[in-house]
DNA sequence: TTGTATGCGTTATCAA
DNA sequence: TTGATAACGCATACAA
């Protein structure tokens, strides 16, 4: 490894103060067109790099903001994880990436890493962390963007950003209600998940509204992935064999179910309904195509980033943003 | 945001100097342990945390890496990226993730990002950039791990990964001319890609080997993805309609591909047969299942990262590391 | 328009 | 076993 070029070595051999070499490579005003561009040739001759590190001594500004997931192999956070970095990058930020494997400690532990590098700002998502704690773990960032997850604080360095998930829970419902589907059941995820409780209560207020008494018996809970899903659908099969909807908490977990009634020799959608949500690749990938809840997950991505670049600028326009999803009919109902 | 309790803090209360304190919260010896004790409680109640950005000053070593991805959203690269963080966190490195969108000018402003970032190690997946720029950008790194790419420098801060494809691909050719298939067909995936051309000389090894002509008109090049992998399968399959097995880049394209022959009329594995590659997750959720040279991405993660703190450590064991794909047979061939 | 002094929070080095 | 001082590379504040 080559040994770092710094603002002196130019300094020096330029004859001109450190100050000079910081102003025209920074582009401050107050210097000599020629003798800028005479530096920053120099510079670029000797492979001179501002050190962020030193930078962000000087500064406490580091150009690095942290982004938390449960897991980047979920695409659903691929997606956004994606987006975000597409915009830090045109700005000049770099991300920090950190999953947290739905574990707890291992939230507390990355904010407290993201924290102890004095990133810029964060993007957490989906965090199970108890509100005090994620509150005061927040509240150490300069700025913070929450997706799927409230928290409501003074201050106006935090800005929430949710899919509504109880409206899409809603119009999930009222659709198998419509196509006259009397046993709709409910994959619910992790049940920690806030986006679970909250298409819980879509769910729960769907049936309500078509004169369906809610039974716990048609929900079941599993982790976001197509492997559980298919266990937890087999389970909801075997304890009522009479279901003929099924809304799922994201795609994979559709995808497991899907299988789960063709193993048990229902037909989708003649016999069983299948609505997933998030609307992934991989939803209009497998045969039959899944309806889903759509939502633009790169998109999602891009504005929170967006938005916590905003926030570090000083001017935040909102404090909560709300994205409607909307149902997407393609094969299974 | 709150003000960071600094070393100077923690070192005014406990009545101590600094040098103590940080003696104290580095864990290094010479250091009364009773006092010890009490300076890490005292620690531990004013919230100190170390600034890493300091800390990266002083001794020019940040616990940070790089990651470089063609595409995040890939799963192929997820699930490596989900390796690779999983061993950074349980060491204390916190990953810079960064895409490249397999354009070479953002690979170029990845890797000077990471530098101005003043990074222990990169992990470079896939890169495109010429070898003379890869070069001097690599050489800048502490230590740096090349996945799916050579680089023959001095030094030994640097290894590189790599799977056999050309192995790979010949296995699968040879397969299909086992199977009695006679006009193999090569979705070859990114033009500039050295995977794709290193599956090239393996599928024309075995070709050559079972006594078949090599045919450019039974290959074509795609993105690495579904949508491309069908489009590119079209044109084979139009230009060829006689093809009675494809061997795709990757699980993605391939699934493409699968589309595309039953758009065309033709069943699989009865009139084509599809062989794809890496087993991402996808490949045995889809129905059919399809067969593809299997290896664990998320192992090649934590491998190349392992491999990354031995170089940081000074221990390196090896200059290159090869990993050999298996062929899973599903249901596509 | 350019330069000088100072500090950011931490650790290395040397001294006590 | 503990502490004082310098240094890491850069930018801010102020001076020339």
């Amino acid at each position: 490894m080559k040994k770092r070029t710094t603002i002196a070595d130019v300094a020096r051999a330029a004859g001109v103060s450190m100050m000079t070499v910081s102003r025209a490579v920074n582009q401050k005003p107050g210097l000599n067109q020629e003798l800028r561009q005479k530096i920053l040739a120099l510079a670029e001759e000797m492979d001179y790099r501002p050190s962020q590190i030193a930078r962000g001594l000087a500064t406490s500004r580091t150009t690095t903001v942290g982004l938390v997931v449960p897991d980047i192999t979920n695409p659903f956070f691929a997606e956004i994880a994606r987006g975000v970095e597409d915009v830090a990058f045109e700005s000049g930020y770099t991300v920090f990436l950190i999953n947290t494997a739905e574990d707890r400690e291992r939230e507390q532990a990355a904010l407290n890493s993201l924290w102890e590098h004095e990133i810029d700002g964060a993007i957490l998502c989906s965090l199970r962390l108890p509100q005090k704690q994620l509150s005061t773990a927040v509240k150490r960032f300069p700025a913070a963007v929450l997706f799927n997850r409230e928290l409501s604080l003074p201050g106006s360095n935090i800005v929430s950003m949710s899919v509504n998930d109880k409206q899409g829970a809603y119009e999930a419902v009222g659709y198998f209600v419509r196509q006259g589907r009397a046993y709709i059941a409910f994959l619910a995820g992790p049940k920690n998940s806030i986006s679970s409780q909250r298409r819980l209560e879509g769910y729960r207020q769907g049936l309500m509204d078509a004169g369906i008494e809610y039974n716990p018996s048609l929900t079941e809970y599993c982790l976001p992935d197509t492997e559980n899903g298919y266990f937890a659908a087999q389970v909801l099969l075997s304890r009522r064999p009479d279901i003929d909807a099924l809304f799922a908490f994201n795609d994979l977990v559709a995808v497991g179910a899907l299988r789960a009634c063709w193993d048990a020799g229902q037909s989708v959608p003649k016999d069983i309904a299948i609505i997933g949500s998030d609307d992934i690749p991989l939803a209009s990938i497998i045969r039959p195509q899944l309806t889903t809840l759509h939502v633009n997950l790169k998109q999602i991505g891009r504005t929170a980033m967006r938005t916590l670049l905003e926030i570090i600028a000083g001017n935040t326009s909102h404090t909560t943003l709300q994205i409607e999803p909307e149902l997407c009919l393609r094969e299974t109902t």
